[in-house]
DNA sequence: CGCCTTCTTGAAGGATCTCAAGAAGGGTGG
DNA sequence: CCACCCTTCTTGAGATCCTTCAAGAAGGCG
């Protein structure tokens, strides 16, 4: 356990929280200033494993990581991926018990992060634990948008809507054209996240990459000529990935100013 | 708003959270104090609508209500079925635009409870904040396992591993024969609830029926005649559910008698 | 009694899976 | 530098599951 030497990687994460919510200057530095250990994970090979107490979450530094789920007869599904900046299993600090498994998907580098020490700096400043939460929530809405992919897409609409996911997820909102970017991840695990088999990802692939809407050469970068192509045969809608929200005022009683317009929407119809 | 008068219906939220973290005798009175607004509503008719700024959460007093995500063709699907004593949207807590609708699934009562005084609450006890951010994972463990269901159950397997899911939260750890309890819901809403076409739905509850697993007389009621030959259909495992966890301990700094197991599975193999 | 929702059934078509085998790279050791 | 192996990608053909479309039966409710 090295404090401030992972300094640079933390910043990612902190980064993360800071474009939803607000942070002090004492609160940065509390996030920025956890321990934290080092770590090179192999590609397919639980670095957490499932069903186990864990003490730890894992910050993504490189590469990406998947989280696993899987039935009986050991067929996997992958439930999120998660980027560089993500801490992947940041509900185990509040539920420690894995109910998924954690795998790189490629060479990746993670960072160990106590609970203990969340814990500490979570109870000292509790606008850290607002941004947590709120950043958990995230996850949980890209979540709920992957049920409504597999559930009621076809084989083109998730592969192309997974495709759109990552692209705004690594690239931030890109521009409308030719769009690159860096996605090592084979066509089986691509398979495991979409809920299709190998075979039908390749066909799948092939058909947009005949087409036009995709580029993907074997050395894992993904090339978009035109994202409204992509978008639209993936019926893909960037706003559940909450990333141009304002950041959230902090938790606390009441504030005249926060959230005029719900005051006009919020009960809806009745 | 009334405060205190629906105490009896807020007491089944409290029971839930204290079932998986530690309140105190004050804590507890604050969740039961909090302010509400009860409310019918009618079924197939969103009551928190897509795409907008809330203001409030919705507790479920009593029967069901859906979490409704859609693609463009307005195909829906649903992504979580929340039961009485859930807080249906506790997320929008912290994330008030909302990215899915919440619509009952037959007739249904509601709490409706101001952000502001939950964000009064938490602020002035964080216990509260942790014990909200562990109840919505508890959910997102559930949105979890409904992927793996949908991504890579076959349609007898999604339809039962519902059946098993519905059946451990209506009734807790249910005996092994001779399980009822209420369910009423459609076939049309368990085909959006499985991604599968309704026709469908209804040729797998058939051969449920006809093989002796389930019992699904028209009044809504279910009967599991043999637990066991269900969850071998659904492939289910109940562990998820966090049914069965002793109430962590509360946010703070080291605890020496926090989590021993982890101690020695959690960095796992390397 | 009549309407409306829900459930049920049939038949045909299509999307995806399974099984099986070959091609293409990337890496390693000789 | 070549030979080899191993993973990943690709292709084909048949089987299966699920959907689609269409229409009728069964309740609930005014």
């Amino acid at each position: 356990m090295t404090p401030f030497s992972n300094h640079p990687d933390l910043k990612r994460f902190l980064d993360r929280l800071t474009s939803r919510s607000v942070l002090s200057e004492e609160e940065q530095l509390a996030i920025l200033s956890l321990p934290s250990h080092v770590e090179q994970v192999q590609s397919n090979r639980d670095f957490v494993p499932l069903g186990v107490n864990v003490d730890h979450a894992c910050l993504i530094v490189a590469g990406l990581v998947g989280r696993f789920g899987q039935n009986s007869e050991g067929n996997r599904q992958i439930t999120a991926i998660h980027i560089p900046g993500d801490m992947a299993d940041l509900h185990s600090v509040v539920q420690p018990m894995t109910g998924s498994a954690l795998q790189a998907l490629s060479v990746a580098t993670i960072l160990r992060i106590p609970h203990v020490a969340i814990r500490t700096v979570v109870a000292r400043h509790p606008a850290i634990a607002e941004a947590l939460w709120r950043d958990c929530m995230v996850d949980a809405s890209i979540l709920s948008q992957w049920v409504v992919n597999v559930g009621r897409g076809d084989a083109r609409e998730r592969v192309a809507h997974l495709i759109c996911e990552m692209a705004i997820r690594l690239r931030g909102s890109p521009r409308r054209t030719d769009i690159l970017f860096d996605f090592p991840i084979t066509q089986t695990q691509l398979a495991d996240a979409t809920g299709l088999t190998p075979v039908h990802v390749n066909r799948t692939l092939q058909s947009l990459r005949r087409e036009g809407i995709v580029e993907w050469s074997r050395g894992n970068v993904v090339r978009i000529p035109e994202w409204d192509a992509l978008a639209a045969a993936g019926d893909f809608d960037p706003d559940y990935l909450q990333t141009n929200v304002k950041p959230q005022q902090r938790l606390g009683p009441v504030d005249a100013d926060w959230s005029p317009v719900a005051a006009h929407n919020a009960h809806g119809p009745h």
